[in-house]
DNA sequence: GTGTATATCTCGGGG
DNA sequence: CCCCGAGGTATACAC
């Protein structure tokens, strides 16, 4: 990782144009040869980078960077007043709890936390425009179609509804019912869902782990 | 701009759990307070990060960051290796071309690019849901309604949907036509539009500006 | 403030 | 490689 302090004015070429007109900034390069322009502020997206892979040329004071799609980040330093590098090492990476994928997998292994007449076909069904988080049966053989978010938008109904129609014109599904699963409904998606005949329901994550850590002790 | 490279593990409590195990990082604090602790690696993105307004505490080698809404950041420093200050002043910030905005003023010039009986009735036609990007009329009289993207996706197919819904409930302008324009559209935007009967058109930028300047060479 | 639409989104998974 | 969905999305803008 090599961190420059400089004064230096910046221009973009490629899914858009960009300039920066002169200022003094901070210039990181990652090991991968990722560059990132920041400024003291603007939480924690940079003004502008250049991601790899990519090819930095540096000549004089000029920096040219481009990379196979054709885009060309230019960077002319005016003044530099740091120039340090240090070696990191690999990263171990981030542990992640709590995000939609493990909401799913404890729905997946605990579908009568959603109704309780539900039994599981299976996860990620496939249609020709997505997967299905959750396909089960209810017990009176009707197919059912679940989509699960953590916080339940408008967004979520729009897609359960696709799904539902994909589903609908298979024979051996029709009719699909939906159910809409979330920690929170917001108003707006509950009314949006009522409107399609499809029912919101609510779930507690840490109620779910508990529900999966019983069902392990029962054991 | 405090930038400090340092062996130290990471913890945040908020919108989910995550975990970070010791490891030499650059901790990057923003003259806003934002904090961003980056690896070597992995695009500009950091691992981990707080945005402002936050509040920072430095107790011997811990740092807890936390914000109004509750979140929490945590860094165990074990070893710092360099811990440097710069003034950067504020940035005279980022100038942008090539976004949606002026593809549609382009489209709004040139209609017929889209198709070549189109005649602009007006740019971000309002209705009660929001505006329409154009509404056109074709060689027949029939209202066109055009939803312009970058990238065409199956939102952008939803939003000009419920557009088309409300424009069919004003009898000057039913039966609306749809058309979904963009730089490209993708293969389940392509399906979606084609199910609900709405057109889809790739248009070129660089073509478009070329048309411009050619109109305006004209006279 | 909430809600909506955009982004050089970034990132990860699956075909 | 592209397609697609999720994100602690962030960010700007309208109401």
């Amino acid at each position: 990782m090599r961190v420059v302090i400089a004064h230096c004015s910046v221009d973009y070429e490629g899914r858009l144009s960009a300039h920066l007109p002169p200022a003094t900034r901070l210039l990181m390069v990652k090991a991968d040869g990722c560059v990132a322009i920041h400024s003291d502020g603007g939480a924690y997206k940079p003004l502008n980078w250049m991601n790899a892979p990519n090819r930095l040329v540096e000549v004089d004071r000029t920096w040219v960077v481009t990379n196979p799609k054709g885009e060309r980040l230019t960077i002319k330093l005016e003044e530099v007043f740091s120039d340090t590098s240090h070696d990191l090492g690999v990263d171990p990476g981030l542990r992640k709890d709590g995000v939609e994928a493990h909401l799913q997998e404890l729905l997946a292994a605990a579908p009568t936390a959603i109704a309780d007449d539900l039994r599981l076909v299976r996860r990620e069904y496939p249609t020709d425009i997505g997967p299905v988080d959750l396909l089960c049966r209810d017990s009176e053989g009707r197919a059912v179609a679940i989509e699960v978010k953590r916080r339940g938008e408008i967004d979520g109904v729009e897609q359960l509804t696709r799904y539902l129609d994909r589903l609908d014109q298979d024979a051996t599904l029709r009719p699909v019912r939906g159910i809409f699963v979330a920690q929170v409904v917001k108003p707006q998606a509950r009314v949006l869902a009522a409107s399609r005949g499809i029912d919101c329901v609510e779930v507690d994550y840490d109620e779910l782990r508990g529900i999966e850590r019983d069902e392990l002790t029962l054991f």
